[in-house]
RNA sequence: CCAGGGAUGGCGGAGUGGUCAAUCGCAACAGACUGUAAAUCUGUCGCCUUCGGGCUGCCAAGGUUCGAAUCCUUGUCCCUGGA
């Protein structure tokens, strides 16, 4: 039911081209999810949906549950139909993000490409994590209530969602953990991904199973962790944070775990997309993202366009579409970054649709130039073009 | 005409003798955002500054006081009842 076929190769990198075929459809990589956290794309309404020419988009594990949104999924049928979203690749991060984001990430206000914050460096222990986590799985406290995951649970509720891609549940480390902490996590990852292909028994004509490779900016547990993961019969790899302190670290782990995974199977770069950040990763080998930032950005009154990032706010005098060939629904019907400007001013659901809208547009038009720049020999072209404006 | 109430920084709106250049919200300005606790968060937001501080300032003009956005007088404008 899954299979992965790669199509071109980029002579001078490890960037390619590929399918990967699933009940829903088939993704062509190199792609970039839309994040959908809830089920739901924020501020824009599900019978929008079919005009923004998704492919691949990615729910949450952890929030359905705590919403409490796992049931009526059910109802529907399964996440593609709750979510209007039937011709969609859909992929369910399991909760191991959550991990970090309400643990480490949340204590010491960090991402998981980390920056360095002075006098917090590596004070990471079990001690000071708001989430209790051991072998047996993860404790988390939610609006006050406690909420428990572990691989049997995160797989069951993945299995209810029903995505396309699933991905085991594992840990994500904070750029702050230790090594020694670092490896203890990685150790329990380790362990819980043979939980998941155990609890996933069954399902594996339904919804692929992906591993995700581990192990912070250590060198040496990154190799151990791609390794390892690389012999597991699964369709194929996330690569999860901690990520570095800065993006050359990201690249430099990207560098180290792609060699060792196997080549025919796709591999999801889980929460990066950047737009340069796709393009160092596409070029080591990644197929697969998955990212909050074009819908988030759009909430945040920035507009993606081929000629860099547009604080919307600067453009009240501009009195132009976004760009000019651009078929989202805003730039379709006309509007302006002044109209955008004036809208948001006024706190508008409507600003935050239209910006949301190009933005996803966007990101959908640069994942095509990039497959077609890997076919046609001019990836390292698209890239200077790109980065010249996304430095 | 009578009786009350009110005028605060771009706007809304706190503050009723000192610790007030004046809480807070909005707007504005600058920045952040990478498996979404995020339509969020951080900083600036009277003028000048060698960042120590200096100056002007709460409708206007007088006054009381060591000290006034805060109390008194007059004026101007606005709102609400009454004739």
């Amino acid at each position: 039911m899954f299979s992965f076929s790669i199509h071109a190769r980029d002579k001078s990198s490890r960037a390619r081209t590929g399918t990967f075929e699933t009940p829903h459809g088939m993704v062509q990589t190199p792609e970039l999810a839309i994040v959908a956290t809830e089920g739901v794309i924020k501020s824009v309404p599900k019978e929008i949906y079919h005009e923004l020419s998704l492919k691949y988009a990615i729910v949450n594990t952890f929030h359905i549950l705590t919403k409490d949104i796992l049931r009526p999924i059910e109802e529907a049928g399964g996440i593609h139909a709750y979510s209007k979203m039937n011709n969609v690749v859909l992929a369910s991060d399991s909760g191991g993000f959550q991990v970090f984001s309400l643990g480490f990430g949340k204590a010491h206000q960090v991402g998981k490409v980390g920056g360095f914050f002075p006098g917090k460096e590596l004070e990471s222990t079990d001690e000071n994590n708001p989430i209790s986590i051991d072998s047996q799985g993860v404790e988390f406290s939610f609006d006050g209530k406690p909420v428990r995951l572990n691989p049997a649970i995160s797989m069951d509720i993945q299995h209810r969602i029903g995505a396309d891609i699933i991905f085991a549940f594992d840990e994500c480390t904070s750029p702050l953990n230790t090594k020694g902490y670092t490896k203890k996590a990685l150790g329990r990852t380790h362990a819980w991904i043979l939980d998941c292909i155990q609890a996933h028994k069954g399902h594996e004509e339904r919804q692929a199973l992906f591993a995700i490779v581990q192990g912070g900016f250590f060198k040496d547990l990154r190799e151990e962790s791609a390794s390892y993961m690389a012999t597991l019969d699964v369709p194929g790899f996330g690569i999860g944070g901690s990520l570095g302190k800065t993006k050359d670290d990201m690249y430099d782990i990207l560098s180290w775990t792609i060699p060792l995974l196997p080549d025919n199977k796709p591999r999801h770069l889980l929460g990066i997309g950047q737009v340069r950040d796709i393009f160092e990763a596409v070029e080591r080998g990644v197929d697969l993202f998955d990212c909050v930032i074009p819908t988030r950005e759009a909430r945040h009154k920035v507009l993606y366009t081929k000629n860099g990032k547009i604080a919307v706010r600067k453009m009240r005098q501009v009195h132009t579409v976004f760009e000019a060939h651009c078929v989202c629904p805003a730039c379709k019907t006309g509007v302006t970054y002044a109209q955008l400007a004036a809208l948001f001013t006024e706190h508008h659901p409507d600003a935050f649709y239209y910006a949301t809208v190009h933005n996803i547009a966007f990101f959908g038009r640069l994942m095509k130039e990039v497959r077609e720049s890997i076919t046609n020999g001019s990836f390292h072209t698209l890239k200077a073009e790109y980065l010249s404006f996304y430095p």
